[in-house]
DNA sequence: CCGAACAACTTGTATATACAACTAAATTCA
DNA sequence: TGAATTTAGTTGTATATACAAGTTGTTCGG
């Protein structure tokens, strides 16, 4: 089943390709051989060559068009990703205690700025949470979250102690798409007041606008002490488009 | 090929495992039919009805092992992701223009951080670069860079004004896994007169190693007025592990 | 000259088969 | 009892084949 470098066969013809796409023999968006050609080439049944190109397509590296051939992709836009989780798995990952205290639940008129994101009129009424996060004691991040009551009209009767929003709505109404800012900015009287932290120290704010199936679902300002808090992680990299 | 409801039968055979799995008619981590199981369940082949399965397992919705079975993965810890582009891309997306400043490009005594960071021994010679990224002539990002001599041995002959470092290391040393961190700081004395902002304006510190094939190439602190300077993006959401 | 039909080639889906690699439980044997 | 072996079941790799679906260029007919 294996050739002589004790590879499999399809990770063979796969090295082959990314061998020509990073040395551009094989520039951006021109045609590669087909399925039936690194059949041939490599001695191998058509369906092998197609795993490879197959592969290297969900990668990123190829892109693919029925009734035409395999063409190399823009490796040009190579992002890196950065994942977000949510803070109540964050800590509890790293083998702390996470509490959660509810400050404010209610439903107020829609400022101008969320109006927008959850396409509601202002003014109209939405839905307003006010949770500080707590990691061993410590309050660790502000969560203020605006909630499309059209989208989840129940979410006043909720409590918020013993299941934090982000696990609610994902019960609720399924995630489909979310929106991210990353930003560094002083805190607020608020959220100095909250995490108990003083004015001059940097604050970590995540804002994150998050869709369902049927549209705009919420809005939150993550509002996290800069000395105790840090997003990170580890990702490989795809290229993309 | 396609049955009576004119789907595709992996398609078919894809949305009812999503369905049982949604549900939590099969729990997480509970094991699902196998293959062959799953084949004559729905008069396909074998191999259809492991397309399905492979490409859930892709998804994240299941896990599976070699001679054990296929697996619910939790689908507990969904994460989003931030798309993490470099600053002279992003400056250009803006339609702006990108212009670096070198401000010191030289090999140095390896500091301890950065010995770990890089697999290298401490005080052993580093070659350091660093850079301020200007948008319309302001200065948005200073990038302080420390590369491997023994991957990018012709890093301190390169012009980073023509090329940043982010394009020639991606040329020489195409990454293959990047890691992040993403804090709020108060800039330090340098930071302060290279971005030219008062000492207590809040800073968004990405710190950045990046892998290539033969192991860590760089390791660099990419630090941003908070004021002009945001993270930021909109991804689709993927289960994991 | 133009359009329709065709031919050649591409990727996409599906089947049937074989064997390899691996795991876990049952069985055998000392 | 306990360790080694067998066995049954699982996923993983690979092949050969067939036809569907889509694109592109050529040919043919008017």
């Amino acid at each position: 089943m294996e050739n002589s470098s004790g590879q499999k066969k399809f990770a063979t013809i796969k090295d082959y390709i990314l061998s020509q796409v990073e040395t551009a023999a094989w520039p951006e968006h021109s045609r590669i051989p087909s399925e039936n050609e690194l059949a041939t080439q490599f001695s191998v049944s058509r369906m092998t060559a197609r795993r490879a190109l197959q592969e290297l397509t969900e990668q990123g590296v190829l892109y693919r068009t029925q009734g035409v051939g395999s063409f190399v992709a823009s490796p040009k836009s190579q992002s890196s990703l950065l994942e977000i989780r949510n803070i109540a798995d964050e800590i509890q990952h790293r083998g702390h205690f996470h509490k959660a205290e509810l400050v404010q639940l209610t439903s107020l008129p829609c400022p101008g700025v969320v109006a927008t994101a959850l396409g509601l009129s202002r003014n109209a009424p939405v839905f307003f949470s006010l949770i500080v996060h707590y990691e061993n004691q410590q309050p660790l991040q502000l969560e203020a979250r605006y909630v499309n009551p059209q989208q989840v009209p129940d979410y006043l009767a909720q409590d918020f102690v013993l299941q934090t929003p982000h696990e609610y709505l994902s019960a609720v109404a399924p995630l489909t798409d979310a929106e991210h800012i990353v930003e560094a900015v002083l805190p607020d009287e608020l959220t100095r007041q909250h995490l108990k932290i003083p004015a001059s120290e940097p604050c970590l704010r995540l804002t994150r606008r998050t869709f369902s199936r049927g549209g705009a679902v919420s809005f939150a300002y993550l509002t996290s002490a800069g000395s105790r808090y840090r997003l990170g992680g580890h990702l490989s990299i795809k290229p993309k488009t």
